[in-house]
DNA sequence: GCTAAATGTTGAT
DNA sequence: TCAACCTTTAGCT
C-alpha cells in the first residue's frame, strides 16, 4: 500500500475528481463525524501531497490531513456511490464519483499553524519539485545511525518506506550497515537521483517495481509479482544478482532485507 | 476458521 | 525498545 508514490498518486486523482467541486463529506463509522460536517459541501481548493502526508484545502484555514499508516486506504468508485461497507472512515463524494477512506493513522482537520507542524517533521520529499538534493543529503550526513535506518526517517527523506529503504540500498549496491554519514557526499546525491528515478516510476505504475527486466525470471506467462523486487522480502532467496542467499533483520522496526554479497560489509 | 504479518507512526518505558 | 492503533490478506489448520 502506502510509500510516497502511492500519496502522490492519489493527490493527482483526488484533484481531477474533487478539486473546485462542492465535495459531500461523510463519516460512516462515525469516528470523523464532527470534521466531515464542518467540511461537507464546501469547495475543495487544492490537494497536496507532501511525503505520505495528503492534505485537503477547504479554504477558510480548514484542511484535512490524512495519512494512511500501514493499513490504510481509500477506494474509488462511481456514482451511485453503495451502501458503505465495512469501517468507512470518511467518504468524499460529488455529483460523479466517491472514494471511500479505511483505516488511515491520521483523518483530522487542521488549522495552518497545525499544517505547519507537520511539515515541519518532514525532510525533502524526492518526489516534489521543491525536493532538494543537497538538502537531503546534509540531512543524511549528519546522522550516525546506521544507513537503512537513516533512510526510513522521514525527516530526512519524506516518502521513503521500508520497501523502497530496501531496494535502493540494493541497487546501490551500499550496505545497510554503516553509519549514515559514512558514506560521503557522493553517495548521498546518488541516493537522491535514485529515489527520485524509484518514486517517480512508482507513481507512473502505481506500483513499487524496481528490478531491470533481465533480472525478472524468464516465463512465457504473464509477470508475478514477487519479480518486482531485488531484496525485499525475498528473504533466503537467492540473490537475482550474485545468488547469494538474501537476509532479513529488523532495523528501525522493520523488517530490513538486504544481499550480503551485492551490498559489501553487510554481514549483519 | 485462526494467526501473523504488512509499503507506518506515535508515545510510553 | 516496545506496545498500541487502524484493517486486510496470506498462509496455515
Amino acid at each position: 500500500m502506502p510509500e510516497g508514490h502511492t500519496i502522490h498518486r492519489l493527490a493527482k486523482d483526488h484533484t481531477a475528481h474533487f478539486v473546485g467541486r462542492s465535495v459531500r463529506l461523510t463519516s460512516p463509522q462515525g469516528r470523523f463525524a464532527d470534521g466531515a460536517r464542518l467540511l461537507d459541501g464546501r469547495a475543495l481548493l487544492r490537494v497536496e501531497p507532501y511525503g505520505k502526508h495528503l492534505f485537503y484545502d477547504f479554504g477558510a484555514e480548514r484542511v484535512l490531513h490524512v495519512h494512511l499508516g500501514l493499513y490504510g486506504s481509500f477506494t474509488p468508485g462511481s456514482q451511485p456511490a453503495p451502501e458503505p461497507r465495512g469501517l468507512v472512515r470518511l467518504r468524499l463524494e460529488t455529483s460523479e464519483t466517491y472514494v471511500d477512506l479505511r483505516g488511515p493513522t491520521a483523518c483530522e482537520l487542521l488549522d495552518p499553524a497545525g499544517v505547519a507542524r507537520v511539515r515541519d517533521r518532514l525532510g525533502p520529499d524526492p518526489l516534489r519539485r521543491d525536493g532538494a538534493a543537497t538538502e537531503f543529503a546534509r540531512r543524511l550526513l549528519r546522522r550516525s545511525t546506521p544507513l537503512g535506518a537513516a533512510l526510513m526517517d522521514q525527516a530526512v527523506v519524506a516518502g521513503v518506506g521500508n520497501v523502497y529503504r530496501a531496494e535502493s540500498l540494493f541497487l546501490l549496491r551500499l550496505s545497510p550497515f554503516v553509519p549514515a554519514r559514512s558514506i560521503g557526499e557522493q553517495h548521498a546525491l546518488a541516493a537522491w537521483a535514485l529515489l527520485q528515478r524509484l518514486l517517480r516510476a512508482g507513481v507512473r505504475a502505481g506500483r513499487i517495481v524496481t528490478t531491470d527486466p533481465a533480472h525478472r525470471a524468464r516465463r512465457s506467462g504473464p509477470a508475478r509479482a514477487d519479480d518486482a523486487h531485488y531484496v525485499y522480502r525475498r528473504t533466503g532467496l537467492q540473490c537475482r544478482v550474485c545468488a547469494t542467499p538474501v537476509r532479513t533483520e529488523v532495523m528501525a522496526g522493520r523488517n530490513l532485507h538486504w544481499c550480503p554479497g551485492c551490498q559489501s560489509g553487510s554481514d549483519g
